[in-house]
RNA sequence: GGAUGUGUAGCUCAGCUGGUUAGAGCGUUCGCUUCACACGCGAGAGGUCGGGGGUUCGAGUCCCUCCACAUCCA
């Protein structure tokens, strides 16, 4: 492959043509002569108009590799080597996520390191361990400060990335290497702070004390987006509340909360309640008095129809504590402990020794434990605990049921709250094109069901600090309402390091002096912003962002998965919105996933995951990607070995069909004088040497199928213009190719052998740049055995490259009749190669006409060596049909 | 409970705005050393289009309803 002799073109192709190897050659070819590379030069003369690019979704290089990242990839690829070929300057970069849970985890156990942000930074720092780390416990790991771990993340996720990079080549991505980025890289993280920045300036990102879910494992505040509800074992306990006319009783699955209890909630049509609405009653074990109130959001036909609102057991609480004002009587700590010392609205309460001794400083769990008994004890306990499934919220990653804490943290308003901004989020989505367009519900769906801003702050030390300090007052307290903010120029900071303007370190902490916010940004918060990053939107050291910015932003699409567009999507479009006033994309592709073959998820602990290395290996790339391929937008799809062995099949029948229509030398060779080429041209005489009503015919399918399969691309179904092509050239190998067999050898003469042989490279040349974008190795490899460019840089063609005139019935209707002939060989268990010395072919009147036409290449390809006639019937099919079978060779 | 999608041959899927006898590939069966390809070629069998109702001259396709499955949200 490396060397081109200058020798016949016919040299070039192999005796036995095969598709090992082809990756490695061809993707070296490639990379060498930057075949992918976005012309950026081109592209900022030419304008926004002559770019199509694309937001790549930065894969988690921490991460596994799968097959739906196969799957979907595949599909931005196909895409993206179409739109190349039709003409246009393709943005195409690739990023890493290097944010978030997944990576600290995996950089703490490989390097045995733990994060702590009030450290300082030790430029001279080594860590214990390299991957070979042998406790995974906390105590064990040695605490460093933010920016050295981050360092070791940069080190450990390059390697991991070479994983991704090297199985991204093989599988052909035209990805331009050399536009790359990481979300925790310096350019990422100024990208990201100063984004938040003017989030913050322009008052789109606030920060608040409020009641939020909060996750007592990993001590970090949750978003709404990260939720997960899951079914979760607990029990109904019915718990007697004291009121004047007797007892109350309400059911729950919590009663570790009745020390926080601040009402009993009934909805307000609830005939059983109504006569209490306005009274009082007062709480089993602690006495403490609360009312008795209505709210719509209580379920009347669940459990007692009237339920405790604590502060806080779940967000209902936190509805009815808002809208009802009630007071704050919050036990549960950060740790998911109950707080130790007694409560204020306990003192002196009779159970205020039971809380001391046997609730303070308990988990939940334990909790329950104790006050269960208690109320057992005192008789306020009705029965038995009913067991229960109960949905509870659980942050993504974590085991534990969110618990319900206050804490102060930053939002960025997302519709969550206002109607008026919730509207013009919806409508961002309609100014969306979704692939396929049913997607655009989920969106809609999500932005209208929101119930609260973003929240973008996260109590974890690994990723983007929040840029922002606070002033600290005369008692060393943080002055919250007048944050310091870095000058953008400053950016990338780290508040826990770096001191803001106007102080120095040694003012850090003390009274007067001030304090980092501690938190990072949410992952999606810098994520969101992959579009901006990519292309330029900050540039260091300027107020303006590079040039290229404007040549490929707004992007044309965004490629991603369904199960993120409540996440990414989403998250993108709000920054979009707020920073540039429009949506990020014109277009979001869609792809769904990847099920087992049984139509199960592949999960890692199912034990059915294939690992998409020996997947390619074994199949060969261009294999897989026909697999993918076949999958359309926003459909799930099996994992389908079947359909990468047809894939297989069509690559290596593209190398044998081409190689024979390639054999049989040059159409000009038999064309005669008249058609000698211009010198370094030989694409504009073959049209005119196409004189047979057969390959005009053939010809005249093709521009069919370069219309349809044109269309399919522009529509976003790649599926459907692969499909397309596919079933010509299975026509055009099984049919056409041995119909003409015998002209192109030239058995009929220098004219019919030329209009054969240019049909044979025309219909070749069309059909390979068709198959380009879905089978990039064959196609290439073939292509240059005539050329020196490369396929995927050629023009997407166009029918105009085709003579036009012919009629595809001709085709249709000789293939008809060569089709009865083989049934009457194969019926009578014959060999193709049989001759058919008498014959009559039945068929309606038109068709008829064609098969005179194509008479002499049917009888050839036929082996119709005698009589032949024909007669009228309705369906095409034989008759009187004498066969004289090959004598086979003796043994 | 709500939203969205799916249901067509043993399997995986086409079937776009309603129009001959519902298609493809895989698998299966029967054949064929055929000069590009045995990693091949040819031929065959295989379907009450999830159920029911309706609109229409005509429904896999449109409407209603029910069922099943999947995903997301409660």
């Amino acid at each position: 492959m490396t060397e081109h002799p200058s020798s016949p073109r016919a040299a070039r192709i192999p005796d036995r043509p095969s598709l090992d190897g082809l990756e490695d050659a061809w993707g070296q070819v490639w990379e060498q002569d930057g075949t992918f590379a976005f012309p950026r030069d081109a592209a900022l003369a030419a304008g926004r108009d002559s770019v199509f690019s694309i937001d790549t979704p930065p894969p988690t290089a921490s991460g596994s590799l799968h097959m739906g990242h196969v799957f979907s990839y595949t599909h931005t690829d196909c895409m993206a080597r179409y739109k190349r070929m039709a003409g246009l300057h393709v943005f195409y970069p690739i990023g890493w996520d290097d944010n978030g849970l997944p990576t600290e985890k995996r950089v703490q156990n490989y390097y045995g390191v733990r994060g702590d942000a009030s450290l300082p930074y030790d430029p001279d720092f080594q860590p214990p361990f390299r991957g070979d780390a042998k406790s995974s416990r906390a105590a064990d790991e040695l605490p460093i400060s933010r920016q050295n771990f981050i360092e070791l993340c940069d080190e450990l996720t390059v390697e991991d990335e070479k994983a991704f990079e090297s199985l991204f080549r093989r599988l052909g991505f035209s990805l331009d290497w050399s536009i790359s980025y990481r979300t925790i890289d310096d350019h990422s993280r100024a990208t990201s702070q100063q984004a938040f920045l003017r989030n913050v300036q322009r008052g789109e990102a606030y920060q608040a004390e409020a009641p939020g879910l909060w996750d007592v494992t990993f001590q970090t505040a949750v978003a709404q987006a990260e939720l997960e509800a899951r079914d979760y074992p607990g029990a109904y306990h019915r718990v007697a509340f004291h009121g004047a006319d007797g007892p109350v009783h309400i059911e729950t699955t919590r009663p570790e909360l009745i020390p926080s209890c601040v009402a009993l909630v009934a909805h307000p049509d609830d005939e059983r309640y109504r006569p209490l609405f306005g009274s009082t009653v007062r709480t089993p074990l602690f006495d403490v008095e609360v009312p008795v109130v209505a709210h719509p959001a209580a379920e009347m036909d669940k459990g007692a129809g009237i339920a405790m609102c604590c502060t806080f057991g779940d967000l209902t609480d936190v509805l009815w504590w808002r809208e009802l004002r009630l007071p704050t009587r919050s036990v549960v700590t950060r740790t998911g402990r109950l707080q130790t010392e007694l409560p204020e609205w306990l003192a002196g309460s009779p159970g205020a020794d039971l809380y001391t001794e046997q609730v303070g400083g308990k988990t939940a769990f334990s909790a329950r434990e104790a006050i269960v008994g208690a109320l057992r004890e005192s008789g306020d306990l009705d029965g038995e605990p009913v067991p229960t499934q109960r949905k509870a919220n659980f942050y993504e990653r974590g085991e534990k049921p969110l618990e319900i804490v206050t804490t102060r943290q930053w939002y960025i308003r997302n519709g969550g709250r206002e109607r008026e901004l919730n509207d013009r989020l919806v409508a961002q989505g309609r100014a969306i094109e979704f692939h396929p367009a049913f997607m655009r519900s989920r969106y809609a769906n999500w932005v209208e069901g929101l119930n609260g801003d973003w929240l973008v702050s996260r109590q974890r030390f690994f990723g983007v600090p929040i840029p922002v300090w606070y002033p600290l007052d005369a008692d060393g307290e943080p002055d919250h309402d007048h944050p310091i903010l870095p000058a953008e120029a400053d950016l990338p900071v780290d508040p826990a390091a770096q001191a803001p303007p106007g102080y120095t370190e040694d003012r850090r902490g003390t009274p007067g002096g001030f304090v980092g916010d501690p938190d990072v940004l949410d992952t999606w918060a810098t994520s969101s912003l992959t579009p901006q990053i990519a292309g330029g939107w900050r540039v260091p050291g300027s107020a303006d962002p590079d040039p290229l910015f404007a040549a490929v932003f707004p992007m044309d699409v965004r490629p991603q998965a369904h199960d993120i567009i409540r996440t990414w999507l989403f998250a993108t479009v709000v920054r979009s919105f707020y920073e540039h006033g429009t949506v990020p994309w014109t277009d979001a592709a869609i792809s769904g996933w990847i099920l087992d073959p049984d139509r199960k998820k592949m999960s890692k602990s199912k034990g059915n995951v294939v690992t998409p290395e020996d997947v390619v290996k074994e199949h060969s790339a261009d294999a897989v990607r026909y697999w993918a391929a076949s999958g359309r937008l926003g459909t799930d799809a099996a994992y389908d070995v079947g359909q990468m062995k047809v894939g297989r099949r069509l690559a290596i029948k593209i190398l044998n069909a081409s190689k024979f229509a390639l054999s049989f030398g040059d159409p000009l060779e038999v064309a005669g004088d008249g058609a000698r080429l211009p010198e370094g041209h030989d694409g504009d005489v073959l049209p005119d040497l196409v004189t047979d009503p057969l390959d005009l015919s053939v010809l005249a399918m093709l521009r069919d199928v370069v219309e349809r399969a044109t269309a399919g691309f522009e529509s976003w179904d790649y599926t459907r213009s692969l499909e397309a092509t596919e079933s010509f050239f299975w026509t055009f190998c099984d049919d056409y190719l041995e119909l003409v067999k015998d002209r192109a050898y030239g058995g009929r003469g220098d004219a019919g052998a030329a209009s054969a042989r240019a049909t044979l490279r025309l219909a070749l040349d069309v059909v390979l740049r068709l198959f380009a974008p879905v089978l990039p190795y064959v196609t290439e490899e073939v292509w240059r055995w005539t050329r020196e460019d490369s396929v995927h840089l050629a023009s997407w063609p166009t029918v105009d490259e085709l003579p036009a005139g012919g009629d595809p019935a001709v085709l249709q209707a000789v293939g008809a009749a060569l089709a009865v002939v083989r049934k009457a060989k194969s019926e009578a268990k014959v060999g193709m190669r049989a001759e058919v010395p008498t014959a009559t072919i039945v068929a309606p009147a038109d068709l008829i006409a064609h098969l005179h036409t194509g008479e002499a290449d049917l009888r050839a390809a036929g082996r119709l060596t005698g009589t032949l006639d024909y007669a009228e019937g309705e369906t095409v099919a034989t008759r009187d049909v004498e066969l004289v079978p090959v004598a086979k060779p003796a043994r």
